[in-house]
DNA sequence: GCAGATATATCGCCTCACGATATTCCGCAA
DNA sequence: TTGCGGAATATCGTGAGGCGATATATCTGC
């Protein structure tokens, strides 16, 4: 596709691999970060994200439902039914079945839960915006694949890194 | 940390989890993208990741160590190997012996790995250029968490979302 | 040559996702 | 009522991928 004709594909490669690399390194670091916070309070990433994505779609207090929760996720339905088993095992959420369909089943979360979110989303705001910068500059070499200076080196701010040995 | 004293925390709870929320779900669309496109050209999206890193990140054309790699992609050295042993299988990379430091084993890229790595490249290019802006959006929510119009589904161009099953 | 550090590899275990398949329940038709 | 298709959830086996603990080979300093 995109038959440009020239030998023009070559000089964007160099430059590209860079600024993708760069990207993929800045969202690793976000993801790594977002691991390390949920393992020290005794959750795993997608626990994590599970209850989050609970919270910030339930229309009321009733939760949502498993294939919701899948949808959200980006997930196979059954993919989310194995999350939430062991969010269960882990008591973050409780299965209610639904009244008007019995099919269905509601999860909602414990108050260990929303404790948890609590301070997990504090602590991922404060490294979103502290992170937002690179993430901005990365995104801005999509136009301009200029030389890059390592952008994700330039971080303001105690480094908050380590992937899983803290704990 | 933070104490702002008053009862602020309960309003940006609920503003916040949203932002989040909406954060991870564009995250997810990306990885989900990425994993679509890097399964139909057969390969993971974490193999994507390594030839990725190994190539955005080796000097010259000897490949990197796989403590390097390890290091790029912010895993255990010894989670690296296993990549590298699934790559070897994949025909992606090959095992090199470097010759200075016989501890060292250097990998470098297949013409395979090549060859598909500019098909990846352009495709995430031009992925990434569709998502910036939606990206931007939901990390200028993080300064004034007003009430979000879902900007996740406000993505011009065509859908590119089936995660596993696209294939 | 030996001790400790460094780089890679191996082993057992866990999370997480998938496809294929099963089960239960709803809605609808005959 | 019964029967059938589709929807929602659950189960099973498999594989990728990560970790900690540990092993092995190699380099470096003494």
């Amino acid at each position: 596709m995109e038959g440009n004709g020239g030998r023009r594909t070559a000089s964007v490669r160099t430059e590209g691999y860079r600024t993708l690399a760069e990207f993929r390194h800045v969202l690793r670091r976000f993801l790594a970060f977002s691991e390390a916070a949920a393992r020290t309070r005794g959750l795993t990433r997608r626990q994590h994200q599970a209850i989050l994505a609970i919270r910030g779609y339930a229309e009321d207090s009733s939760g949502v439902t498993v294939g919701v929760l899948a949808e959200r996720l980006l997930i196979r339905h059954h993919s989310a039914v194995e999350l939430v088993d062991r969010l269960v095992k882990a008591g973050l959420v409780r299965r209610m079945d639904a009244k008007e369909d019995r099919r269905r089943v509601n999860v909602v979360l414990t108050p260990k839960a929303e404790a948890l979110l609590v301070d997990l989303s504090a602590a991922h705001l404060v490294e979103l915006r502290r992170l937002r910068p690179v993430l901005v500059a990365v995104l801005e070499q999509l136009d301009e694949p200029e030389p890059v200076e390592d952008a994700a080196k330039k971080l303001p701010g105690p480094r908050v890194d380590a992937p899983g040995g803290g704990d």
